[in-house]
DNA sequence: CTCAGGCTACCTCTTAAGGAGTAGCCAGGC
DNA sequence: GCCTGGCTACTCCTTAAGAGGTAGCCTGAG
């Protein structure tokens, strides 16, 4: 069985170094190449044979969430974990929710931190213990976006998210708001980066669990 | 300053016991009372003055979820921390949902466990680590639940439906259920032509109003 | 055995959805 | 006056979604 094959993406050198040294430890893992943004990272994470990918969020050229966007767009498959220091419960889910098969923190102690990584790349989704009261609150809530998000829409934002969570297209929703099809769609965009959803589906779930009506 | 008084419902005396004895090694907290299933400990919260209920899942009179239930609508808001083996994910996040302010597994490391059960006394969310993956996988967007009463519908469909309820893309589907795009399009046509629906929005508003999950 | 139903996978085709940008109009605030 | 925010309406472009169809494979009922 061959070495697991990992591609480190983080701005800083030096980190990346001390992460390879910590990897490295491993014989059974090895540092198959290292990118310095998130552009690098999409760009190799195809070329190379990669078994799991680490990779910070914050980075000048391209951030690691949109960079793990692409990658799942572009159909790479490959486990991707995020390693940073934001420990902000947005950071954790947005992450989650963009296809990240973990979410670990860097000032987690190194001997942890490698046993967390072989679990990655075993298959295991992986989080930072201390992010679990996080997630316990985002699951006892029932919400994806924050919950006072609902407060900074519009009131037009607000009838298209009420449409929405009746199961409405954007042609009915035109029809019935007297707008035409192309404004509905402005405001759907809209809506759902306000509320940091992906798809009017999201949207539409999350209005009804929030008793949008 | 007063004692935390706590209340510990389990249906095994000696399980009580230990914790009573645990509990009590902190001279700050002190155990008010014992239950030995949900009805009893619905009966003495109202009655007890109490800072923290711990809870049993599994019990055989009235399970703790119940009992948990069963206290919030009386209008009781004392912290209430459920203490099981149960590592569910259903029981988990039925728990959080329903109100409870912790959820502990009770093969913790009792030191650990003291600890958790003082923060939960100081107003936090404690929650074992080992739920953190779980929980993750929750709020990322899958995961299987209890069968349903939609009898038209194959528990592949159901399948597809609750991951719908989730606001899952069809390729986010395909990834969890480790299928192609092109098999979830398929039952999301036929789940949508047996419900008569038109969309997938409509299914997923459907499926969270008849609480779908 | 045959047959039906369920799950999988592919095909083609059309429409829906969503991102990014530009822009006009109008209200209220400074 | 100017400027901002909100609503409207386009453009261009890409991807997602959904309606058809065919078909292989498996399992359980008869």
């Amino acid at each position: 069985m061959s070495q697991t094959r990992i591609l480190i993406v983080d701005d800083h050198p030096l980190f990346r170094r001390g992460v390879r040294q910590l990897v490295e430890m491993d014989p059974d893992m090895v540092i198959a190449g290292e990118a310095s943004n998130g552009a690098e990272a999409v760009d190799v994470a195809g070329s190379l044979d990669l078994d799991l990918i680490l990779m910070d969020l914050n980075m000048a050229k391209m951030d690691g969430l949109e960079a793990l966007r692409q990658m799942r767009s572009n159909g790479i498959d490959t486990r991707i974990v995020m390693l940073t220091v934001s420990d902000a419960d947005d950071d954790v889910v947005a992450a989650l929710r963009a296809g990240a098969d973990g979410y670990l923190l860097k000032d987690m102690e190194p001997e942890d931190l490698l046993a967390r990584i072989k679990e990655a790349a075993e298959g295991k989704l992986v989080i930072s213990p201390q992010l679990a009261a996080i997630l316990a609150g985002i699951v006892s809530g029932g919400r994806a976006a924050p919950a006072d998000a609902l407060s900074a829409l519009t009131s037009r934002e607000l009838d298209i998210l009420r449409a929405l969570a009746r199961g409405m297209s954007n042609k009915m929703i035109a029809r019935r708001l007297d707008i035409t099809e192309g404004t509905v769609k402005v405001h759907v965009k809209n809506l759902l980066k306000k509320l940091g959803l992906r798809s009017r589906v999201e949207a539409a779930v999350w209005a009804v669990n929030q008793g949008v009506s």
